[in-house]
DNA sequence: CTGCGTGCAAATGGTTTGCACTACG
DNA sequence: CGTAGTGCAAACCATTTGCACGCAG
């Protein structure tokens, strides 16, 4: 189960396990649209009432820094997480706030394959993440 | 030149020639890698020692809205600015905070193909930009 | 027990806003 | 001239920080 997997990750990474990052990750996890700090908050606040606003960012960014969570920009300047941390790309919505990710190996195998022969003058490639803007068309 | 097209395209989209934003579109211009509005304010006052920060923001964003300059998103929460308004992606060094442009336009083919054949369910693409990470080997 | 993690509240800093004044067309 | 654009300073607001206390290991 996801939270298992959570416990025994913050472990391996010698972060202790507390009521506070737990809840933080379960909020990513089950929140969609890849939540902002403040509606991560919100969803906390109905059952840890207390937790502080600044322990929440400093969850965020510690969980980020062990690779449990990802961060997600967008064109506004605020940060969004995501759950999923896995490599893969990002779908915008142009007309709302949504955030949908996209796995696509296929895709990946072709960028990768192209950039094997054509190389960056004096660039090493890391790597390569895109932005797909766009419409949904329904839901 | 520049400077003259500059002119001609805020006639066009029916804003006033003013200095401060042939100033500002100078600085962006002449300023390498994607400086920050801060970036811009310094370059500008030594020239327009009076311009004032709030302009500034006031002319980047009706300059973007007007694609005169795109803003670019970097993994920290500070806006940058970049002149080239054509299509193109970005080198990001995963060390510095430099930023490089890169257009591709054999890479753009191969990927509008790509998604010619792959349609993404409920998805209709518009744009799709590719965030390159990666090290930069020397310079 | 020991120090990592949390709560709290104040500070930070990039960006925005309101308004009177200026100058472009 | 009339209004878009500017200067200024205060306001905004997401995020950070400092410190005393609390709890996980």
């Amino acid at each position: 189960m996801t939270n298992d997997f959570f416990r025994e990750q913050l472990k391996q990474k010698g972060l202790k396990v507390t009521p506070q990052r737990v809840a933080i990750y379960e909020a990513v996890v089950n929140l969609n649209n890849h939540p902002t700090a403040e509606k991560i908050i919100d969803y906390i606040r109905r059952n840890h009432p207390n937790i502080a606003i600044g322990t929440v960012y400093k969850v965020l960014d510690s969980l980020v820094d062990n690779n449990l969570l990802k961060k997600v920009k967008n064109d506004k300047d605020i940060m969004r997480y995501d759950a999923v941390v896995s490599h893969h790309h990002h779908l915008y919505c142009s007309e709302t706030d949504r955030i949908e990710d996209y796995e696509d190996e296929l895709l990946d195998k072709l960028i990768n394959e192209y950039f094997k022969n054509k190389k960056i003058e004096k660039f090493e490639i890391q790597d390569i993440t895109l932005q797909i803007t766009g419409k949904f068309n329904n839901n």
